[in-house]
DNA sequence: ATAGGGTTAG
């Protein structure tokens, strides 16, 4: 019989009985409770020295070697003795019970309390907290309610303070932070410890506003806040990043002496906020003035350092901790090493296994975090597969780990095996909003739709931010604005990532103007910017050519904001800088720049000369991106490019060697168009398709419609090169892959939609315009998504302003 | 003799 059905069975005989059948009926039950309470594991039974054996027999020595033996834990020893003593006795039942509590033992407190009942002995005030807090350890929501409802029944308790601060407790453990209000509303009297339950109760379902709210209620009531009030305000404060508030709280501290100099508790909250606030010296500060400084206070102090990109001090923190560092240590000091790249990440994980550590469900869900954040996936995968326990947040995580290193397929292998779960796994919002990235990436539009189908079937809250983000930016990314905006219509409480993804979205499909709109509204709506935002409104500027505001946000980041422009913000002012034509004021703000350049801004640069047809710069350019990344094949078509517009033929064939002997080869081009229930791939000159010939024909009729002056380029290159190559060469982007696929897109999707199409890299000028003409001539808008940004082509101009 | 607290992964 287990204790659950045991108590059940007690509250029924309880209600039903009146004392004599009470007593009556326990006879054989009291042995079967016995039973069950010995046979759990306890302790190993050690001899308590009592304090002089000659006294044993005299009540009061015998009650006190009770509570010695319940207060050390010893249950075993205290039970032997309890059934040598008097059971009619409350308080000795209270011990019992307080021993079993605080020994964690829930089922037997709740089976002792049982027993109690059905003997006859009347529960008292000191009893029922107890009976509750092993409730509630043991998430015993009906049994719980029971013991509520007899405590409401007898009519003693139900406004003792203590009963009711438990019971609030009890309600706010087991979630239900209604029903812990509704007992806090209806006390009679409240204490101190009435109030920080509450606090800390909205603040565990995250209800911050709430949580505050009352706190200040709290404090107009007349009650001094306590160090657990503080510590529970401080909770609130950090979630709802209200950092004025808690310095305010910090303030108090320190005034009111509830800090008493050298609280460790308190103290670690307050560095703990701190480090959340990202107020690094600060929190320094506050660890500095510690006198007592425990493992958890290092291990924030660590996580400090750690989370706010400071990883020299963190390691440094690391060595010079007094302290045993325990688990938590170094899942607080693993965000470190995803900027030391991997090496430090297997580091961690040996000395994890080394000091013992290992299984442990958190630490390897934080490596395979660090593992694909630094781009080990397989050791991220090998952490995955070897885990002896998983829980959702792993599967999660891995989840994540592939989308971020690209392998999409894999991602949704593993997603699909959540879904279908022959585990006992849901997935959650945090699932969603890891594998939608993968749709965005290189999954279809089509596909994306049937997730998010399949997320309102499953009845998700349809206001969920975390889903809903990603809707977005799945969409955007997708080619679908229009969606997109729907989603972040849909968006009750607007966060940060709500805004910075609905600013890119905007901005990747050439709507500057509107990301920076976007932008007041965020900030009008008491949104704070952060990092990412600047860069999508970096993003927009510079895909727009709106190289004023461009200047002016950036400026404004550091000044107004106080963020720090990161490596990304300077790629796109490169990007703005270049647009204008000064590429020599381009170079120059790359040499002043606080950072070593990376292969991305010599690429922003590349991009520039270009665009600007200046053969020199993009040599140099050139030049250092392959210093830092001899494969990107990017980089060297780009050249190519250049050289065989100029007619250097000599160096086309140079490059071509170069990238022979390199081993990199050219990436296919591919252009993709969905149409009712099938994804269409092209690649250049394709004729596999089944409708190949309408292709064509399509093709044929359009190109003649937009009078493609073809001959005309043809001409300038042959004056330059021999005929051989040329023919080779010449008509070539006639047959891109990106004109197939938007021919077929013309006659397969409804009249007046738009046509979208998808393509892996950037778009040829010739196609560009083609596009542009084509959008005027057939009245049809026509979306076309390349390796970095949307163009809509309408009416014969593209969003791009012919910059890309 | 009674109730309330701090650190971790997404």
């Amino acid at each position: 019989m287990s204790a659950t059905t045991s108590f059940a069975q007690c509250s029924r005989i309880y209600y039903n009985c009146d004392a004599s059948s009470q007593n009556h009926q326990t006879t054989g039950k009291r042995n079967e409770n016995r039973n069950l309470v010995i046979n759990r594991r306890f302790p190993k039974p050690a001899r308590l020295i009592l304090h002089d054996p000659s006294k044993l027999n005299e009540p009061s020595s015998l009650t006190r070697a009770l509570r010695d033996f319940a207060d050390s834990g010893l249950m075993e020893d205290a039970l032997n003795l309890f059934d040598e003593m008097n059971k009619t006795d409350t308080f000795l039942w209270n011990v019992m019970i307080k021993g079993f509590t605080s020994s964690g033992l829930y089922h037997e407190a709740l089976s002792f309390y049982c027993r109690m009942v059905c003997t006859g002995v009347k529960a008292d005030s000191f009893t029922y907290p107890f009976v509750i807090k092993s409730a509630a350890g043991a998430s015993l929501l009906l049994e719980g309610k029971t013991v509520h409802a007899t405590v409401i029944k007898l009519g003693f308790f139900d406004s003792d303070v203590y009963v009711c601060n438990s019971l609030v407790s009890f309600y706010k453990k087991l979630g239900c932070v209604w029903d812990a209000e509704k007992v806090f509303d209806e006390m009679p009297e409240r204490d101190i410890v009435s109030w920080n339950s509450m606090v800390s109760g909205f603040l565990a379902v995250g209800d911050g506003v709430r949580s505050l709210v009352l706190f200040k209620e709290m404090l107009r009531c007349g009650f001094e806040p306590d160090r657990f009030s503080i510590i529970s305000v401080l909770g609130a404060c950090c979630y709802m990043d209200w950092s004025r508030m808690g310095k305010e709280i910090h303030c108090y501290a320190i005034r009111s002496g509830v800090q008493a100099g050298d609280d460790v508790m308190v103290l670690t909250s307050i560095l703990d906020m701190y480090s959340r606030y990202g107020e690094v010296s600060y929190a320094e500060r506050v660890f500095k003035g510690m006198r007592n400084r425990n493992v958890v206070a290092w291990n924030v102090m660590i996580g400090c350092y750690a989370r706010n990109g400071r990883v020299v001090d963190a390691f440094l923190c690391f060595q010079k901790m007094s302290e045993q560092p325990d688990v938590i240590t170094l899942i607080n000091l693993l965000p470190a090493c995803e900027i030391l790249e991997g090496l430090t990440v297997h580091e961690v994980h040996g000395y994890a296994t080394r000091r013992g550590f290992l299984p442990h469900v958190v630490l390897e869900t934080a490596l395979i975090d660090m593992y694909g954040g630094c781009g080990k996936v397989k050791s991220a995968e090998a952490v995955f597969n070897r885990m002896a326990q998983k829980n959702l947040v792993s599967w999660n995580s891995m989840v994540a780990a592939y989308v971020q290193n690209g392998e999409n397929y894999s991602a949704l292998a593993l997603f699909q095996e959540l879904w279908d779960s022959s585990s006992s796994l849901v997935p959650d919002s945090t699932s969603f909003a890891s594998i939608l990235p993968a749709y965005a990436e290189s999954l279809s539009l089509r596909e994306g739709r049937q997730l998010h189908g399949y997320i309102v079937k499953a009845r998700y809250d349809g206001s969920n931010t975390i889903i809903l983000n990603s809707l977005v930016h799945m969409y955007a990314m997708c080619g679908d604005l229009e969606d997109a905006r729907k989603c972040f219509g849909q968006v009750v409480f607007k966060d940060v990532v709500s805004w910075n993804s609905i600013i890119m979205a905007y901005a990747v499909h050439g709507f500057g103007r509107v990301s920076v709109c976007l932008f007041s509204d965020m900030i009008a709506s008491r949104v704070s910017p952060n990092k990412s935002t600047f860069a999508s409104l970096l993003a927009a500027c510079s895909i727009s050519g709106m190289i004023d505001e461009g200047w002016e946000h950036f400026n404004s980041m550091k000044r107004e904001y106080g963020i720090d422009p990161g490596i990304e913000h300077y790629v796109y002012m490169v990007d703005l800088i270049g647009r204008t034509g000064n590429l020599s004021s381009a170079m120059r703000f790359i040499e002043d720049m606080p950072f070593v350049p990376t292969a991305r801004i010599w690429g922003s640069l590349l991009k520039a000369s270009r665009n600007h047809n200046d053969i020199t710069v993009a040599e140099f350019a050139a030049e250092q991106v392959l210093k830092i990344e001899h494969d990107n094949t990017g980089c060297y078509v780009l050249l190519m490019n250049m050289y065989s517009e100029a007619g250097r033929w000599e160096d086309v064939n140079r490059i071509k060697l170069l990238m022979k002997s390199q081993g990199v080869a050219k990436t296919t081009s591919r252009s993709i168009v969905e149409t009712r229930g099938r994804t269409h791939v092209f690649t250049n000159g394709d004729r596999s398709h089944v409708e190949t010939n309408k292709i064509y024909e399509v093709l044929d009729i359009v190109s003649r419609m937009v009078d493609e002056e073809e001959d005309s380029y043809v001409h300038c290159v042959s004056k330059m090169r021999p005929e051989t190559l040329l023919k080779r060469r010449s008509n070539s982007h006639r047959e891109h892959s990106v004109r197939l696929a938007t021919c077929l897109g013309l006659i397969s999707t409804e009249t007046g939609s738009a046509v979208l199409v998808r393509n892996n890299t950037r778009i040829c000028r010739r196609c560009h315009e083609f596009l542009e003409k084509t959008s005027k001539v057939t009245r049809r808008e026509i979306i076309v998504g390349d390796s970095k940004i949307f163009h809509h082509f309408s009416n014969g101009c593209c969003s791009c302003g012919n910059y890309w």
